[in-house]
DNA sequence: TTTTAATCGAGACGGTACGTCGAGTCTTGAC
DNA sequence: GTCAAGACTCGACGTACCGTCTCGATTAAAA
């Protein structure tokens, strides 16, 4: 549904079913795994989670809907890291997150597919726009690692800098392994640091 | 048509109509742009290109196949920056050639369009691994700039750092025109000759 | 509601509203006219008379319930002729009144409509048959005109003579405007007379 | 396809399946025996032919055009009677075809819903008038037992007064096993004669 | 006066057919 | 052997109506 229940209109009415909810979003879930992004129906969709085709209609209208509703939640949390003291280690973690996130969370594979399709679909690219998951975890480690406003680049840009390699290997199909979240963090924090003083980027 | 025309079989036989593979490839780069890339199909495809339907599918057997030959020598142009002496103003002409490739370029857009179904769909990842423009064109100015090993930091992993933030960005939906490639190219030069001292990358 | 408004059960709760009865047989009058037969649906009934969906089907259970409570009564007072002391004028009365009712009546069109549904849904036709609306009133104009049993054909027989030809020509999708009433009703008058004396029809 | 095979246009392609119009046409054929015309859909008549949905649709637009082409051959052959020399044998004849043909035949079950049918939907009786399969064959009969104009009444009042009692005592479901068309016969040749002299009917 | 019970509206539910569309394949005759 | 044309099977699309099912809110007669 994109937005929670919206139940105000008339009042009236056999309430929505939880259930029926919880199965589509849960037969979205397994079928990115077994079927892939592109083999992903509403049909499909309906048929699995033992639900009328209509019931997924009326909630969701495309199966990009059902997918993100269905994985942002997961996103948000496996992209949290619990703050520490140690700025480099924050980083550390939330790299560390974001390659496991990406490249191996069931999750993350649901967040590619729609990165991908907004691609060429304006209407999915809108979808995305209304929660920026990458964004927002990424910007509450950076704000605490170097602080608001302290160098002259966005903050939005440094956040940028701290996902962009990392997304783009994983994205452009390149071995996660060979990444190593620690040097980049060190990397990351010593470039945006100088950058304060420097006030180039 | 992925492996070029093969002309070896049997022997006689009408020879292949160039005119025909030009028209289907000329058909695909007007429709990415009026339709966008989820309303391209095959049968679209050959009937703008005033072609048989089964020969689209005799050349190409996907509608990415098709796609990316239209597209993957545009971007190697696009891509491609002349080599001068001064690394910052070769960084700097690349990072500008690859925002205007990828979020301006019909060519750019089929590539984003082809890197988004990769994420979903296995044999459009295969294709794409078959020629990796945005690495080539990346790493010929890298090295250029500041050596190939000289750095702790592999190539491939150097050119994704400096690819990285655009690719995030543009893909991420923000706006391309608050990159300012000059400043990325400075803090990117001054990033990497660090590595090559600190050993860190 | 096919069977009158039954009240035996249990004893309390609230009575049925005489207001969405109404409503509904008025809704299914104004939509055979406005979309026809074909395109009447039960939840186009219950939208057009400001009524719950369940209610509809809480008193009539398919369209052509509703369709013959809603026409029947109309039926017959349109098929019904002032007997007078001559046979000729009330069998020219009867078969005027009875091209008017099924070539131009709403309750005409929905009774053809529920004919038609007849020939190929039995629900339908036991619906029809509980009530021979046509037959009955024929029956009535017959028995005056040439007196029962005095022939050897039976009175249905005789009715279906006299309703025949009409009955065919409108429901075969012929001009009504080409009958003449008078003319008819002389010969069917002279045939049935004839069959009094030579025993034949 | 309502008219055969059209064939003109191009010249190129794949040529028309016989095969699957024949399927189709058995298969409809089959399914109004089994679950009657209201239970007849287009879904399941490919399905029955083992046709693809879209390769009905290609050739006919309703069930109703694929009834109508399935039925209307055998209905023109079971209503023609071999003439002799002896009219009130000929009309005798007709009539048992007649009652044979809309009270038993699987093709005059065809046409008792296509006639219904038409009765609430503009397309379907557009479509009937297209071949006029009851006055045809009654036309023939008519004209050979009476004459051609020799009486007032028009030849297709005379088929009407021929046909009608019969249409209308099958088509409100009364005992067919009940008409005697010896009789009827012998009424309708005597009615019809007298209308010669009489100029009534 | 409080139950009690059947009504009412609204609207979500699982089904199933609708008619259309794109995917690939196949079958012609012409080149 | 390629080409245009176009019929073929298959399966998903999104919509509509089916008949059933909860809801909360009325509305009277029975207790």
């Amino acid at each position: 549904m994109t937005e929670a229940a919206r139940k105000e209109p008339g009042a009236g009415g056999r309430p929505r079913s939880e259930e029926a909810r919880a199965a589509v979003l849960h037969a979205v879930d397994d079928l990115l795994l077994e079927v892939g992004y592109a083999g992903v129906t509403m049909k499909g969709i309906a048929e699995r989670a033992r639900v009328s085709r209509q019931t997924v209609y009326r909630w969701w209208s495309t199966k990009a809907e059902v997918l993100f509703e269905a994985s942002v939640n997961d996103a948000a949390a496996e992209l949290a890291v619990e703050p520490t003291d140690d700025p480099l280690a924050d980083l550390t973690a939330y790299l560390e997150a974001l390659v496991r996130f990406l490249a191996h969370s069931p999750a993350g594979a649901a967040y590619r597919a729609l990165i991908g399709e907004a691609q060429g679909d304006p209407a999915v690219a809108a979808l995305l726009a209304t929660k920026d998951v990458l964004g927002d975890s990424a910007r509450a480690v950076v704000r605490r690692a170097v602080g608001e406003g302290r160098g002259k680049l966005p903050l939005d840009q440094a956040t940028a800098l701290l996902i962009g390699p990392t997304f783009f290997w994983v994205l452009s199909g390149r071995d996660p392994g060979r990444l190593v979240a620690r040097e980049r963090a060190e990397a990351y924090l010593h470039e945006v640091r100088a950058g304060e003083i420097m006030g180039t980027a």
